[in-house]
Order: C-alpha cells, then sequence, then structure tokens
DNA sequence: CAATGATATTTGCAAATGCATGTAAATCTG
DNA sequence: CAGATTTACATGCATTTGCAAATATCATTG
C-alpha cells in the first residue's frame, strides 16, 4: 500500500471503467425507476427505504435504521414523522433504554411497501438481464465484501 | 419472462442479498467519504461530477453532462451556475445550436479536481480491498453489462 | 414559409436535505 | 455518586433539490 507509484488520471481509465462512477449512475436510474410508483403512494426514497428495511427488521431503534436506509439522521427523523403521520410505521419507547425509540411497520405500511416491492424486483431483473446466474452470484459476492470493507457497523 | 410465479418477499431474499440494496449502501457510504474533502473545495456531489465528467469529456452540451453526472437538469444548471462564478468551468454558446451551451473545465477546475482524485481512488482501492483482480474485472464487466441493460442514452 | 411541435436550458417555488445544535437520558470516572 | 462524556433523537435554519412552467431556438410539415 505504498503510493510513490504515479495515480493513473481519471481520463486514461474512462469513466465507464471507474466502478464507482458506474455505481452511481447505475443506482441513480434505478432509484429514478420507480419514483412514479412511489409518489403514487405518498414516499420518497427515504421513506420507501425505511418500509423495505423494517419489512425485513421490524422494530429497530432509529439509529440503526438510519444505516439499514442509509440516510442522514435528520432526514431519517423528519421522514419518520411523516410515516408515523400517514399510519406506516409506528413509534414505540424502548424499554430498556428511554433515549431510543424503536420503529414498527404498520399493517398499512406493509400494504404499501407490498404494493412498491414488484416493482423493484422488476428494476432488479432488467438490472440483470442477460447476466449468466453464475455471474450474477459473484457479482453479489463481491458487493457482499466491498460492504465488509467500508461499514461501521457491524452489519 | 412469464411472471405468474410469486415473487420472493424482501423478508426472504434479506436485505444483503438484493443487489441494490447493496449497491445503495456502498455508494452512500463511498460518496460520503470524500465530503470533507469536497466541502474543503467548495464542492457539492453534483458540482464534483460536473468536474470529474468534464475531466474526460470536455465541452459536452448540458444535456450530455446531465446524463454523465447523473443529474438532475435543474439541479445540474444551478450546480453550473456556481462553477462558473468560481472559475472551475466555462459556458460557451454552441456554434451550430444556439439553443445549446456546452461546458468546458477550466484550469483552476482541473486543478480543483486534480485535488479531489487522489481521495476518489483511494477510496476506489478501499472498497475493493482483499478482491482479486479477476473478481474485479467481472465486477466491472457486470456492472458495464448494467449500464447497457437500463441506460436511455447511446453512451 | 407560417404554424405546430420538439429540444435546450433556466427559473419559480414548495419541499427535502444536512449541518449544527438542543434536549434528555445513559454511562463513565475519579 | 457528582460531574463530565457519550449516546439517542429532534429541530432550527440555510441551502439544495426537483418538479413544473417559462423562454428561446430549432425542426417538421402541410
Amino acid at each position: 500500500m505504498s503510493d510513490d507509484e504515479t495515480l493513473p488520471r481519471l481520463g486514461e481509465i474512462g469513466l465507464t471503467n471507474f466502478a464507482p462512477y458506474l455505481m452511481n449512475r447505475i443506482m441513480g436510474r434505478y432509484n429514478a425507476g420507480f419514483r412514479d410508483e412511489m409518489a403514487a403512494l405518498g414516499l420518497t426514497t427515504p421513506k420507501a427505504r425505511v418500509l423495505a428495511s423494517l419489512a425485513v427488521v421490524d422494530g429497530p431503534v432509529i439509529r440503526d435504521l438510519a444505516v439499514y436506509t442509509v440516510t442522514e439522521q435528520s432526514t431519517l427523523s423528519r421522514a419518520l414523522d411523516q410515516l408515523a403521520t400517514e399510519g406506516l410505521v409506528r413509534r414505540e419507547a424502548d424499554p430498556q433504554d428511554s433515549r431510543a425509540t424503536r420503529i414498527f411497520i404498520t399493517d398499512a405500511g406493509r400494504a404499501a411497501f407490498d404494493s412498491l416491492w414488484p416493482h423493484m424486483v422488476e428494476a432488479e431483473r432488467n438490472l440483470f438481464r442477460g447476466i449468466p446466474d453464475k455471474d450474477r452470484r459473484a457479482f453479489v459476492a463481491t458487493l457482499q465484501q466491498m460492504l465488509a470493507n467500508i461499514r461501521k457497523h457491524e452489519f
């Protein structure tokens, strides 16, 4: 990891060989892909991410939810305000730690997510269109390794 | 591609097996990783992306730049206002089409990007830490295929 | 070539975002 | 166990965002 070596310039690599660029661009379009469906449900990206996360881990404290949803704490706090007002999630004081709040999804929240999920799956399938299953599995494995490389939390 | 089949539920797949989730989370942290360095240069994400793109293709029309930078037209328009005011880019009317504006990077803009680039490379290397070169190449190839699958533009 | 429609970019405005800070509760430390 | 730190969450405020509409130019068509 010594770095006397000269860095390649971006112009030489080319944008489309620089993985982070590709990932940003792909995710930009992926996320935009069901913005209409989200809007129809009154959801923004952070709100949708909350519902998606709660579909997997219900009842996390907010700070963990911020990690799952890749959202700023303050943004998340306000997203939760809205979701709670709309009756899609429920805040519940943690009995162990009265600073903490745990978030639970409601039936209405689950229903909202259920109507969004097929679009997410469809978009994901479209992403992998024409990519052999073997490559796809290797790709996901690499993603998991990457997440392990950079995450600052134990999950 | 018939779809009578029942969709797997997200809870069953698990967040960390759903590629888009992993990609969003990884890029969230990657992008946050040099937010400080950007801030020191007075750059936001869209502004940095403009400079990065111009390091590769100088003089694009704005609508193409919006594709490269994965940025809303209106957001880009204002990012360009700032960059131009700061002297990092230059707007120049397209001689063929007087509706269009072409964007060029200035020496100062190049210098700003050059001071950011090492951090981007370092963050990228960190992402791929411990991932064999072979896997890395396969990963990038898959990304390129994915981009081809979803892009709506010819580049 | 006038009229209609498409394209390129900017801008108005309401909403979302994020940083810094506030408040409250838990934890640590001497 | 009092005081100092840290942690959890919410909020004030300035900035950024993005949708929709405005403006200006180009392209097409009858």
